[in-house]
DNA sequence: TTGAAAGCGTTACCAT
DNA sequence: ATGGTAACGCTTTCAA
């Protein structure tokens, strides 16, 4: 209550509020004396009364990985306009630690959770897990008044793996394949590709089918790596991500293997590295802005439900587009 | 209160916060309610009575730059291990925004800041600023109770240049320098080129220092075609940051030109794209890690500073390390 | 060992 | 238009 010094008293609140019953004179007062004394607001203090605080929390498998450095960049700024502060999590892909973002108490410091699991199994979705008004950035996991806002991953899949039969290539590797999954990333990606084989009449040869667990550089060099020393035979590769795909135009590269001209290459999300490979990258942009967008336009409101009433949990996946570049090129 | 249903009271609080005076079946009986009723407790309320909120911010231009994803994500971890969450803001290297995030009352909602200023000017500097305790990654700044961690600038920027001058380049380009500014990252890391090149007794050709504003892959790309639209003779290149070595790299290989034979490439940061390009990157590990790790113990300490007695402002730079790659062999 | 009460800084409601 | 007061849910101090 001394906050107000030489002025006046707790209509401050009403002040800084914006509310209207206020004349004029108090509120420059008002606005002096903050001013003068350097006065702010304790946002804890408030955060307690109204039941809000303003944050929202990420919880991404890592920022080291372009694509969620990107999502999360996005995020962010959306965020931002509409003054939400983000809090970013990571929880390494790691079912565990998935889970415990989940049940963490750390949760309950922010209005609600953006969640991208890559670890969570569907009997984990249980859902009273979620304490928090959820969005989850991925297949459809949870029952339940949880939104999903996810990628078309078959179409863009097959999509992706036409544009490869399109230039004339027959031999197509699927690189980063999961064994036993459905309905997952993974498991859908491959649809389409088989699908669009399928369709074109060109038989799926099983040796050109890598399974590969995490989706990184080093694992796509790897692979590619092992791929060629069984002397197997291809005229392109379909990565099941761009930083797969760039693990393996490493590879390829080191081999003296031309691309596209003997091997046309192919990723999956657009991180910006794509553009600037030599040769640049042909991939899918899933609609990652789209993506960030919806999430926090969806979370908002389920965020606002108590007050304007229930939402039903919705799923959408926003239009991927292929990007062609120079590895599917010529 | 009714929060202890058929149970007890408010000891719960002491259950909660492992105080020793409670009985162990008083304390059994607490846990099993608050299990029963999946309680959680409220965590504004505790900590607008405490003070403190267990979250610090994190302020980056932006995380699409892969050296702060990578920088967010250490510092993410090391905090977690602190049981900190960070909040994650973006300025885009804007002065004004980064001034905003200064000013910003949502910084209240957190103990502390680390701060990557891009834009700021040393007349912005002003102490008043700093509502909250701050370290700041970058070079120092602010006067007063500040820390700085930043990074050997100059001796790293010489080593890597007496690298190049090792492998026997005497005509090495200078991607990104920044014209006027003094005790910069640009600045520093000119001299340490500018000393290796006059210690070595070979003379500087202004016409290879290439001013860029923006560290970026496409202004590497785009700075380093122009450069080669000039005319001008040149066997290394020794880029600011990563982002534009790669994106030099590129326009290179456009033109044909091997690296390392005809024109070596070194750059700065150690982005984990730098080991998956061909010919892989030769760089400066800045020491990111330790850089992380030390930003998050000074501002626990700065934080803790009220309750432990004043802290006396440090400036770090922790080691650095040449990691010598393809684009400098043979 | 446990219970009661005060207080953290704000907002909202109700007087004035 | 302004001021008083309760309440948000917790921790802390003090008393029982």
């Amino acid at each position: 209550m001394a906050r107000l010094a030489g002025v006046s008293f707790k209509t401050v609140s009403n002040v800084l509020n914006d509310h209207p019953q206020v004349r004029d004179t108090t509120r420059e007062r008002v606005l002096a004396a903050v001013n003068e004394l350097g006065y702010r607001r304790n946002l804890t203090a408030r955060n307690l009364r109204m039941g809000r605080s303003g944050a929202i929390s990420l919880a991404v498998p890592e920022l080291s990985q372009s694509f969620f450095a990107q999502l999360a960049d996005d995020v962010i700024q959306v965020a931002a306009k509409k003054d939400l502060v983000v809090l970013v999590e990571q929880t390494g892909g790691d079912r565990e630690r998935e889970l415990e973002v989940l049940r963490s108490p750390r949760l309950a410091q922010t209005d609600g959770l953006l969640f991208s699991p890559l670890g969570l199994r569907p009997e984990d979705a249980r859902p009273e897990l979620l304490a928090t008004p959820t969005v989850v950035l991925g297949e459809p996991l949870f029952a339940g008044p949880v939104d999903h806002v996810t990628m078309q991953h078959r179409a863009a899949a097959r999509a992706a793996t036409e544009h490869l039969l399109g230039i004339g290539r027959r031999r197509i590797v699927l690189l980063g394949a999961h064994d036993g999954e459905t309905a997952t990333v993974a498991d859908l990606r491959h649809s389409g590709y088989r699908e669009a084989l399928h369709d074109a009449g060109v038989a799926l040869d099983p040796a050109l089918v890598v399974p590969i667990d995490v989706w990184s550089r080093p694992n796509g060099a790897r692979a590619m790596a092992a791929l060629m020393d069984t002397g197997a035979e291809f005229d392109a590769v379909f990565a099941m991500n761009d930083d797969l795909a760039l693990g393996a135009l490493r590879s390829l590269q080191e081999r003296g293997v031309r691309v596209p001209q003997d091997v046309a290459l192919m990723g999956f999300d657009d991180i910006s590295d794509a553009q600037f490979s030599f040769p640049s990258l042909t991939t899918v942009e899933p609609g990652r802005h789209e993506i960030a967008r919806l999430a926090v336009e969806y979370l908002v409101e389920r965020v606002g439900e108590a007050d304007a009433g229930p939402v039903p949990a919705r799923t959408t996946a926003p239009d991927f587009r292929l990007v062609v570049r120079e590895s599917t090129t010529r």
